[in-house]
DNA sequence: TTGTAGGCGTTATCAC
DNA sequence: GTGATAACGCCTACAA
């Protein structure tokens, strides 16, 4: 066998027909073709291990069958579910999913942008949260307005200030119904450790926050507000220097998960005691949650099906289904041992 | 502006110049362009927002520019890690990665395939180990030649039983390492917990374990081999198990982190201390090792790097460095808390 | 220095 | 039921 592609021309001269019938058969044309010819057509396709060339389907269609996913990490947990439920979904129907890491770098986002705009990627998936930046929003608006062109569709995981469907989570909501328990619990001194500052999510989470302090009647302590990056390392950080000022703090409420469990650690290492001392909740409800020390209380949002209601919200739009609507997901509250009433 | 996709042709017309001009000077061809022409077709480019139709361009190149990579879980860290590194140092070259999880499924891994041969793939990195299973071993033969005949670029993480260029990480080797360290710490009764069945991977570790057994003179005693997966949970059930026997035990050595993490976490729940009571070391030097309890004792596979490393080869040997060597990684004994000498 | 023509593998259109 | 032909967007001879 030599080193040249097979293509519908070498299957149809193999099976005494024309490529178009080839063509025919291969997707299962409405275009009538005789059982006889069909056979031969299979055995032929069979005998060379044929497969038709997506890129030349992909050029004649205009489809290329790839949808790129634009992530912060695919190391944190949370992407890397939300990855993956998109691709179970969506690579058992024929579609590639293309993955990047931006690290919220504006330029490699914008690069990611770039690839995905070249290969003409059917639908793209900005799942690593808005960034506030008035240089990205400006180019990305246009990007997108290019995309739109291409028939490319984009689809924001949470807010994004561009024209693309943008898909609520309710981060706010979240974080409000957390420290409402924190609060029932009878907490009123509460540390607050925020999320990166460019993220539009840690905005709106921290608005959360100070929407249920308000709600009881609790006064706002900016300095009971740390920084965060949404990562252990970060929540560790902030705890070493909540360690230091215990008397000012009964509870913490954390961004996220990977900073409460960055937290927790750091005030395990600092002999303080979890939640004999101080309370710690988180969200996201990341699978390392429940095994952490103590475990962790927090409110759960079920990424791997974000993830697959993605990939299968995309594949309705992508053929068409132009009222299929995003399946909403619903979050909770886990209650686990790292908080206490005092 | 109109929802037809924009071409070389548009920017030829608007630049008052031939496609030919235009490809050439995207391309920076060797064939003289004038100053002049050049900076019209620029120009042009720049207006229009034109970027190349890398599907009409690579059904003329026989490239897809696709990568991809095959794990077993992009949620489980050592994947992350490595799929992180890939997609880092390619995509800053105009790749994409593709990414499939198969669960170690023998219909998943084909399924993959079947795509990424239609997508004609330039290179596919077996990220998830070798099966060991016939029907598995048969169907990917015959995959594998059809993709050389595509000139796929195959790799293979860990040894693979095909004729793809195998990268060799020392897996059993670094068990046997690591176990001469338990011995070297006074323990004699070593259970060890196993990963799956079915991976080649698993039987490499178990038989550096076994081997440095032997080396120090100590019977291999069945009963102490316990059933894993390489995941958390099946640490946790081995280290149920394992709780139970022991007066038979000193220490346990782990086929990965994952499992020895959940190990630890089953032990301290039912109230075994490590490493007062029993030691646990695993492989991998996942980052969440670091920050256990107590932190793990393992040996370090810098899978990031791994992960540049194998971007990096890929892409000279894309680019027809056919010398161009593989850079090994190196792994690195890492003592934490979990080994205790007796 | 520029341009024309043909072809990559597939499919839609039209004819038979 | 079947097949020839043109076209998708780009690039590589080859001409001029």
């Amino acid at each position: 066998m030599s080193n040249k592609e097979i293509t519908i021309k070498d299957v149809a001269k193999l099976a005494e027909c024309s490529p178009t019938t080839v063509s025919r058969v291969i997707n299962n044309s409405d275009h009538p073709v005789s059982k006889d010819t069909a056979e031969k057509v299979e055995a032929a396709i069979e005998k060379l291990n044929f497969s038709p060339n997506r890129i030349a389907q992909g050029l004649k269609s205009d489809r290329s069958n790839i949808i790129g996913v634009i992530v912060h990490d695919i190391c944190d947990s949370y992407f890397a579910q939300m990855v993956k439920g998109i691709e179970e979904f969506i690579s058992g129907h024929e579609y590639i999913v293309n993955i990047y890491n931006t690290s919220r770098s504006v330029e490699k986002e914008l690069h990611a942008f770039n690839l995905l705009k070249a290969n003409r990627a059917d639908a793209i998936v900005l799942a690593g949260g808005a960034l506030m930046n008035k240089e990205y929003e400006q180019k990305m608006r246009s990007m997108i307005d290019q995309l739109k062109n291409q028939n490319t569709l984009v689809l924001g995981i949470t807010p994004h200030p561009f024209d693309v469907k943008n898909i609520i989570l309710g981060n706010d909501k979240a974080i409000e119904v957390i420290t409402d328990k924190v609060i029932e619990y009878g907490h009123h001194k509460i540390a607050y450790i925020d999320g990166p500052k460019k993220l539009y999510t840690s905005y709106l989470r921290k608005k959360g926050f100070k929407r249920s302090l308000e709600k009881n009647g609790i006064a706002l302590d900016e300095n009971l507000i740390f920084e965060g990056d949404f990562s252990f390392d970060g929540g560790r950080k902030a705890a070493l220097k909540i360690s230091k000022k215990m008397d000012l703090v009964t509870a913490i409420v954390a961004a996220n998960d990977s900073t409460a469990l960055g937290a927790m650690w750091e005030l395990n290492n600092q002999n303080i005691k979890v939640p004999e001392q101080i309370s710690v909740v988180g969200i996201d409800n990341l699978p390392e949650a429940k095994y952490s020390y103590p475990s962790l209380t927090t409110i759960e949002i079920p990424i791997y099906q974000l993830g697959t209601n993605i990939g299968e919200y995309l594949l309705n739009r992508l053929n068409n289904e132009c009222d299929y609507q995003f399946k909403d997901i619903k979050t909770k509250l886990i209650m686990r041992d790292s908080l206490k009433k005092i």
